[in-house]
DNA sequence: AACAGGAATATGTCTATACAAAAGGAATTG
DNA sequence: CAATTCCTTTTGTATAGACATATTCCTGTT
């Protein structure tokens, strides 16, 4: 069933499966080491950089553990990771056949606050821009956005006025590549939100919680609140 | 700055750095082709197959979008890519440098409900194990965990009383690299939830749900409730 | 027994070359 | 004009060989 007798030819994608396959029928269990990398390309029938890439891998997955001279073994507390993706509003409405609609409610320029400036480090003497809008699927709330953004790090933020495209679109156009903490928790809905997302005071709400940076320079911090039909999936 | 003049050598890491790089200060913009690999590699003074590693990771990091003979471009709507670590849950309490504790609230064998065949295609002619149990940081309620188990997937967790070992754990070691879907959501606490954690009835939990199968074959459905005070974070 | 140093070894990466496969584009044909 | 076929470009992957680098393991010394 296995013994690879040089069939086509053996791919990475072929090694990677069955490594797995013997993970999982438990030929290599977990903590175990496995034959290196010189061995299996014997056993494959294939090149040793084969058998790397397909190795490597699997080490990015979080299947294998690898370290030089000690060799390769079978992850013991598979740390697993799942992968979501972020995707624009309005793509993720449109994506649900749903109608996209947005609205802004409130555009002002502000010293930044206190916890902002502790937050994200922007500079106390700069000036920020605060926005908040509305997020709708249909006829129905979607989502309500709280955002910050930093205007000594981006200037032309000053020339948009967010009244037709939403700050996170015009954000994701015009800088690119930044990096980003997200967080997600459930809350309260504040009366502000509730009035928005149109439920009672204190229904539960998801949060999503986004900082962003460019190389270092505070871009902007976003607070997206979600009504608790929302649902953030992710298969691994 | 940049026509690498040859310094040490050109690895797949400065050459992926080099792209970020151009990408951010715009010399590539988003949606723009960048030369082939050919080119690039004379550019940079190394072999295709560098520049090709650093590409296609790129490319799996979400930044580039590469497609035979149309090239590679800069990714127009960067769909930004979470990672979440999802560790054991004991481990994740004890990394918060808090005493984990844990409790089995219940464990009981039944004939699957139809939300559960729905959901996960478990036959209805199979048994299933029903556990609840608490998991504890220090002496705050950490998680109220929520499970079923499908026997025919695992006979020996007939043998398994967790009682001691949280079936979250003993799952992990047991099964090896599951596939799984998990998602996120907010949500009212019931009384039963409220009861475990703590809290008023209504007020809001962070829910995790987690489905799992080896191969097609269902093997448990767990919804885990967290405290207000949870949050996940990832960091991209 | 403790420690230092060196040899051995597994992975990490780069190179040059070759062929495969996808897909855009042009030429051909109905 | 539209559909089809074929050519060509670009990425995708495999290979053999080489050297780099991190670590373990062993050995000899104190």
């Amino acid at each position: 069933m296995s013994e690879n007798a040089s069939a086509e030819r053996t791919g990475f994608r072929e090694v990677k499966e069955d490594i797995v396959s013997r993970i999982k029928n438990r030929t290599w269990g977990p903590g175990e080491l496995l034959p290196g990398e010189v061995e299996l390309s014997r056993q494959f029938g294939c090149a040793r950089a084969t058998v790397n890439r397909a190795m490597r891998e699997l080490a990015e997955e979080g299947v294998l553990e690898r370290k030089r001279k000690a060799g390769t073994r079978v992850v013991q507390n598979p740390v697993r990771h799942a992968r979501f993706e972020i995707p624009i509003v309005r793509h993720e409405v449109e994506a649900s056949g749903a109608e996209y609609r947005y609205a802004l409610v409130k555009r002002e320029v502000l010293t930044p606050p206190d916890w902002l400036q502790a937050r994200m480090g922007v500079n106390s003497a700069d000036r920020v821009i605060h926005v908040q809008c509305m997020h709708y699927s249909g006829n129905s709330p979607y989502q309500f956005e709280d955002r910050w953004i930093n205007i000594a790090a981006v200037p032309k933020v000053e020339q948009a006025d967010f009244t037709s495209t939403s700050p996170n679109e015009w954000l994701v156009n015009e800088v690119p590549l930044s990096k980003a903490e997200i967080s997600f928790s459930a809350s309260s809905a504040s009366d502000e939100v509730a009035r928005f997302l149109e439920l009672k005071s204190g229904e539960p709400v998801f949060v999503a919680e986004r900082a962003t940076w460019l190389e270092e320079l505070p871009i902007t911090y976003a607070r997206m609140s979600f009504p608790e039909s929302y649902r953030l999936v992710s298969s691994l």
